[in-house]
DNA sequence: CAGACGTGGAA
DNA sequence: TTTCCAAGTCT
C-alpha cells in the first residue's frame, strides 16, 4: 500500500547542492541555453549530449541566431545525435519565439506547450530551471524516484501515472527553489536512484522510501516491456560519377526525414534482376547493380536494418540534380558529405565504401 | 493509448 | 550477444 513521505524536499535539495555534477547548462540561467539542453537530453545520455551542446551553443548562441539559420545549417549540427525531429522542431520554435514572443522563451505554461517539440516535461523543465516557476517536470528519472519513494506500482508508461507523479511533485516542490528542485530530483534519479542496482546506501531519502523499506526497488517502477524491433533487409546504392557520389535528401520519408543518405531500397526483391525496375519506379533512375561492397547492421528503436551496399552503374543521363519521386538526388564529393546531415546509419554505409570512388 | 522516432553505452 | 535503456514528443 502506498505511503506518503514526510518532507523529502530539504533532504533532496541539500543532497543536490553537495553532489550535483558540473554540466555546461548548469552555468547559466539563460532560457534558450536551458531549452536547448532539455531538447538534446531527451532520451539521450548526458555524456553524449555534452559535445553536441557545446558545439551547438557556439554555432547558435541565441534564439535569433538559430532562427536566422536555414534547416540545412541546423541539421548537420544534430547529425549523429538521433531523433532529428527534435532539431527541426527546435528550429521552428526558435522562429516562433522571434516572430511572436520577442525572442524570449514564454513564461506562460500554455504558451510554452504550444511550441513544437515542447511537451509537458520540457515545458516544466524550462519554466522551473530558467525562470524558477513552480511547474513540475516529470521525466523518466522523476517517474522512477517518485514511484519508489511512494511505493507506486502504476505502469510508468501510462499518461495517468505521469499525471499522478506530477501532482506529487507539485506537492513537495519548494516555491522559492523550483529550478534546483527539478534538477535535484533528476540528478538523484541519474546518480543514486538508478534503474538497476540503486545506491540506496547513498540516498538522502532512503529513510522515507517505501521501496527501500519494502525491498521492492527491483520491482518499481513498473514498466511494460517493449516490442522487438522489426528486421528489414536494405539494399543501398553507391552510384559514382567523376569522383562524386549520388546522395539522396530524404524529403518525404518519416524515418530520417530531411536527412541525407545513399539511395536505399527497403525489403528489396530477392531476385536481383528485379532491382533495376524498383530503382526506376522509386527514383526514376536506370541502375544496374554491381558487386556488393560490404554489409552492416543498424539498430533503430523500432526497426533493424540489415544492409548490403552495392556498387551501381547509372545509365540515366544526368543533370546535377535529379528529381525522383518526392526525393532529391545530388552528386556530392566525399568532402562535401561532411557538411551534410548524414545520420549514423548512412555514415556506416559510407564507411564501407571509403576509397571506392575511383 | 500504442507506435514511430536514433544512437551508443553499459551490464 | 542480448537486453535495456537516457532529462520525451507527436500522432
Amino acid at each position: 500500500m502506498p505511503c506518503k513521505p514526510d518532507g523529502p524536499t530539504d533532504l533532496i535539495l541539500n543532497w543536490y547542492q553537495k553532489n550535483k555534477r558540473d554540466l555546461p547548462w548548469r552555468n547559466t540561467q539563460d532560457a534558450y541555453a536551458i531549452w536547448v539542453s532539455e531538447i538534446m537530453l531527451q532520451q539521450t545520455r548526458v555524456d553524449t549530449v555534452i559535445p553536441y551542446y557545446k558545439q551547438f551553443m557556439s554555432r547558435f548562441p541565441d534564439a535569433a541566431a538559430l532562427a536566422a539559420a536555414s534547416e540545412d545549417e541546423v541539421l548537420p549540427a544534430w547529425k549523429g545525435l538521433g531523433y532529428y525531429s527534435r532539431a527541426r522542431n527546435l528550429h521552428r520554435a526558435a522562429r516562433i519565439l522571434i516572430d511572436k514572443y520577442g525572442g524570449k522563451f514564454p513564461r506562460i505554461l500554455k504558451e510554452a506547450l504550444l511550441l513544437p517539440g515542447i511537451g509537458e516535461y520540457s515545458a516544466g523543465a524550462v519554466l522551473s530551471i530558467a525562470y524558477d516557476l513552480p511547474v513540475p517536470a516529470v521525466d523518466g528519472n522523476v517517474l522512477r524516484v517518485i514511484s519508489r519513494l511512494n511505493g507506486l506500482r502504476q505502469d510508468i508508461a501510462r499518461n495517468t501515472t505521469r499525471k499522478t507523479v506530477a501532482q506529487i511533485v507539485a506537492g513537495i516542490m519548494p516555491a522559492d527553489r523550483a529550478g534546483d528542485f527539478t534538477q535535484a530530483l533528476m540528478e538523484l534519479g541519474a546518480l543514486i536512484c538508478i534503474p538497476l542496482s540503486p545506491r540506496c546506501d547513498a540516498c538522502p531519502v532512503s529513510s522515507l522510501c517505501c521501496a527501500f523499506r519494502d525491498g521492492s526497488q527491483g520491482e518499481i517502477p513498473v514498466k511494460t516491456g517493449q516490442k522487438a524491433a522489426l528486421e528489414i533487409s536494405v539494399h543501398a546504392a553507391l552510384i559514382r560519377k567523376g569522383g562524386r557520389i549520388l546522395m539522396e535528401h530524404r524529403q518525404d520519408q518519416s524515418l530520417l526525414s530531411r536527412m541525407w543518405g545513399l539511395p536505399v531500397l527497403l525489403d528489396p526483391p530477392e531476385d536481383m534482376s528485379e532491382i533495376p525496375a524498383v530503382f526506376m519506379q522509386k527514383y526514376g533512375l536506370a541502375l544496374l547493380p554491381g558487386p556488393c561492397l560490404g554489409q552492416c547492421r543498424h539498430v533503430f528503436s523500432h526497426q533493424i536494418w540489415n544492409i548490403r551496399v552495392y556498387s551501381h552503374i547509372l545509365h540515366t543521363k544526368g543533370a546535377d540534380v535529379i528529381r525522383g519521386t518526392g526525393n532529391t538526388l545530388r552528386w556530392v564529393t566525399r568532402e562535401e558529405t561532411e557538411g551534410l546531415a548524414i545520420p549514423a546509419a548512412f555514415q556506416k554505409m559510407l564507411a564501407l565504401t571509403a576509397g571506392q570512388d575511383g
